[in-house]
DNA sequence: TTATTATATCGCAATAATACGATAATAGTT
DNA sequence: AACTATTATCGTATTATTGCGATATAATAA
């Protein structure tokens, strides 16, 4: 019935999960390393930049938005965008770990 | 039209959007861990793990194996499936490169 | 207040993903 | 060869995502 099953999985593989989504487009991506690697986070900047329409670029913000992380701070009538550095660090710890539960052995396959 | 314009991004941000779509769903991340920790890695064990239909876990474990997370061998008529090392590693790099990037500076926001 | 600028939301069309029953394909068994 | 067991694929209903034009909202300027 296209509906995802949550309630058969832990939180933690839910929350990957839930992470691992927003980061599964590369409008997404690119916004990010736009605001890692530069100083111009205002949203004009960005849609102008990646060359989605005004409307896109706030859809894919909303949603990197609706993980902490990044943040938005009002600037006149424009938005400032920047990482969340708190949350930002807490992700890369949960696929940090999710990674390096990996360890060589089994012989399996 | 709900199509995405990869034209638009670079292969790195492409690629990173590729992995992380499918680790985008509880579902192959539960598979993965389950892999990851037991030796019970014949389909059917998945199967009764998960408590998805055979037909769906069997749709996961295709798009897992599409990006070389996991591969499977024959085993009489069963199939038994495994993490790829080589792979793991190498889009546990990917993903490491990514988060690294960050650097708490930026006078943003 | 009215106009201007910038961003967010709405509505819609196109496409993709999820889940599963039914069926096909493959390997082994009798 | 016929039967059994296991996995893969097909077809389909439902839901979610993508992208954009149009419009609404919010902040500032005139």
């Amino acid at each position: 019935m296209g509906v995802t099953k949550a309630e058969l999985f832990t939180t933690a593989q839910n929350e990957v999960a839930q992470i691992a989504k927003v980061l599964a487009h590369p409008a997404r991506v690119a916004i990010i390393e736009l605001l890692l690697n530069s100083n111009k986070c205002i949203t004009g900047d960005i849609v102008e930049e990646i060359g989605l329409a005004q409307a896109t670029i706030s859809q894919h913000l909303r949603e990197l938005k609706s993980v902490g992380i990044i943040q938005g701070t009002i600037e006149g009538t424009s938005v400032k965008y920047c990482i969340n550095a708190e949350r930002w660090h807490e992700i890369q710890k949960l696929f940090h770990n999710f990674f390096e539960a990996y360890v060589t052995n089994k012989d399996c396959c």
